[in-house]
DNA sequence: GATTATTCGTTGCATTTGCAACGATGTCAA
DNA sequence: TTGACATCGTTGCAAATGCAACGAATAATC
């Protein structure tokens, strides 16, 4: 009888249909991770730009792979007490922090990487009829998106 | 010299690039929310189900928003609280909730819907020429991604 | 109808999170 | 040099989170 006093469906709604979308991707990788090398998401990324830029700071990690200082700094105290990674001072500036992978971290990188490649495989399959459009449009929400 | 030991770069990483402009569309909205009228995202659906299905049970909400139903549960707990929300048992099944929005709640979905209808509009604008890709790029990936 | 299972919403609890401090280090100008 | 200020990584703390377990209510099975 009475008309809904607004149009309006959640399940259309951009900001809430990209966050499940977004859990969606991010868990089918995040539940092997961590039920097969107990790693989060958080390590994961932290673990990436090690492995991609060789000896970085909490600093560089927390803007370039957006993670919040903390969480970045308490990924990475767990992956060093995991063996993964190693902490030494940085002699230029001792605020610094110089993070490295060990061998042990580059073995598990070989694991993580294998896998996280071929879940993009599998995605690129999926979404290749869109995938130039889906670029283009997170290009324009990750850098125009109020 | 020594070539990457497998060429893998997280800013074009779905999932990751997913969350980040999840991310960055949620946090436009959820500050307004937040700073002016004290409402959490979980609130906010919460919400926005029960303005739209007029009187639904926690169970409802856990399936229909994508909350966890302890969330969905503290999310009405505060919202009636707050005087948003009332909470009846249900006489046919006295194990379920009916949650109705009081005049208090519709008030505030007004204002709330009117901020949500103008930041999609925003939106809409700035990613028409991707709209159509865009949509069946999520649509394959909420219904098909592994 | 009695008994066993299942489902509902809530809550206890351990962990995670975000934010604001903090001490340590570095920078800059007086 | 000295003092004021900025930045680094860490940590204290309150709030949020996810999960399992709970009591209450219903459904299913015998």
């Amino acid at each position: 009888m009475t008309p809904p006093a607004s149009s309006f469906d959640l399940a259309t709604f951009l900001p809430y249909r990209m966050t499940v979308a977004a859990e969606r991707l991010s868990t089918g990788l995040a539940r092997r991770y961590r039920d097969d090398y107990g790693i989060t998401i958080a390590e994961w990324r932290v673990l990436v730009h090690v492995a991609d830029a060789g000896s970085v700071s909490i600093r560089e990690i927390h803007r370039r792979v957006h993670l919040e200082k903390s969480k970045a700094s308490r990924a990475a105290a767990r992956l060093q007490a995991a063996g993964y990674l190693s902490k030494q001072v940085n002699g230029d500036d001792r605020r610094l922090i110089a993070l490295t992978l060990t061998p042990a971290g580059a073995a598990l990188m070989q694991d993580l990487l294998r896998i996280a490649l071929d879940y993009q495989h599998r995605l690129d399959a999926l979404l290749a009829p869109h995938a130039a459009a889906l670029d283009a449009a997170l290009d324009a929400i990750l850098t125009d998106a109020p």
